[in-house]
DNA sequence: ACAAACCTGTTGTTTTTACAACGAAAGGCA
DNA sequence: TGCCTTTCGTTGTAAAAACAACAGGTTTGT
């Protein structure tokens, strides 16, 4: 099983945060997964199919797509190496895939089952509690990230999305001048909103002393001072 | 314990599914939660602090409010009997509240602690390790009912966001023709759009001949029927 | 059956946003 | 340094959404 543990991604995973090489040889025995090669444009699940494992991507790029009832489809989200995919759809109960996989590249991914996961193997590896409470980690934590999306997203006018993302960002780096993670047009999709008319708005902000920027630094300003 | 038990809402919590009433009981002692009161206008956490336990609200209302770096203040979202409070933080790695929470009417709360429930305990009661899985199931749920929504909100027209939803709708119920849980009003709330905007748009939609409608029913039509 | 409260659709007006096009600044690279 | 590419800000216009106000329908409670 050191083929398995012996790759950078899988070392580096959240999944494995904290279990040690040695440690994670017995667990991965223990889990047993396969590894599944997808060919560009293949599929690796179909909307609608229940699933019982979700993948850690090693290598390539996975689309995630919806089809909508007339046929459109719309791309949810891209999926990378050290990325975890279907995680959400294989740990809730008896859910229905409500969007399809396809290999964007070549891929390589890494499949586990949930059940083996979930239960404590009767030879019950000491590590395999961390791993559990590693995927509760990480599902909490993508929890979390998206409520905060939604909090920004569900401001009604741009420059409310704005000041709530910023004064987030502004809360989390602890100060009032902070940078920022994203470039124009990748905060603009993030918020859904159009970049030029973001830009606009950023600019008014500014004109009107409630912020100052200069490129990607931010800085929130109040009445007094 | 079975005083705790003894409380529909902790048995027909999905963090005790599956789990009979005498298991429930040896988990309880095992786990040892306290029941917290709250008065109204108390707050149960405050932004900024990390916590390492979560509640499931027994009685009352609580609040999850968000004060920006202006000091505007934002519901997030109500929590109600038999909902999780700071699930999500508390089973995070070590990070800190962006939210506080306050109780909007007299409150109270089974107060679970996360490394309690994520420690299979010395005595290994059997029934830890579904509480455990509910746990997941809850988590991994909730992530993809925001993430559904998320693809919802980031569509950037009200007409797409309508469709996205009604279709994801249709889809669930297997059939062009479905009933949907909101009235107007909390559909445009869900959406982040104005009512009355909304119900001119789905008139619109009506007119054109992609749906039609009758309060709460609805059908999606196709070109080819 | 009646009143009151609530929900829904409609319309005109105002505000906000998207869109398109472009020039200037910044960053990379030969 | 100079060229090329990417990013960013700006502007005018078109489209979309919010807003406000109201009327008809439905539901609820008495």
């Amino acid at each position: 099983m050191k083929k398995y543990f012996d790759h950078n991604i899988i070392r580096e995973s959240p999944l494995f945060r904290e279990i040690k090489e040695h440690e994670a040889e017995a667990l991965l025995k223990c889990l047993s997964p396969r590894r599944s090669h997808y060919k560009k444009g293949e599929y690796i699940f179909h909307m609608g199919e229940k699933i019982s494992s979700f993948g850690l991507v090693l290598s390539g790029l996975v689309h995630v797509i919806k089809e909508d009832y007339w046929g459109n489809r719309a791309l949810i989200t891209d999926v990378g190496p050290g990325d975890l995919l279907g995680e959400a759809f294989s740990c809730a109960d008896n859910t229905a895939l409500t969007v399809s996989a396809v290999a964007a590249e070549n891929t390589e991914i890494m499949v586990l089952d949930v059940d083996r996961i979930m239960s404590t193997c009767s030879n019950s590896c000491n590590f395999h509690n961390r791993l559990i409470r590693n995927l509760v980690t990480i599902l909490a934590e993508k929890n979390f990230h998206l409520t905060t999306k939604i909090t920004h997203m569900s401001q009604r006018r741009m420059r409310e999305k704005l000041l709530s993302y910023l004064s987030e960002q502004s809360s989390n780096k602890g100060s009032n001048r902070f940078d920022i993670p994203f470039n124009r047009q990748e905060l603009a999709d993030y918020l859904s909103v159009d970049r030029s008319a973001m830009s606009a708005e950023l600019s008014r902000l500014q004109n009107e002393g409630i912020l100052t920027y200069q490129r990607n630094h931010f800085t929130l300003l109040r009445e007094d001072n």
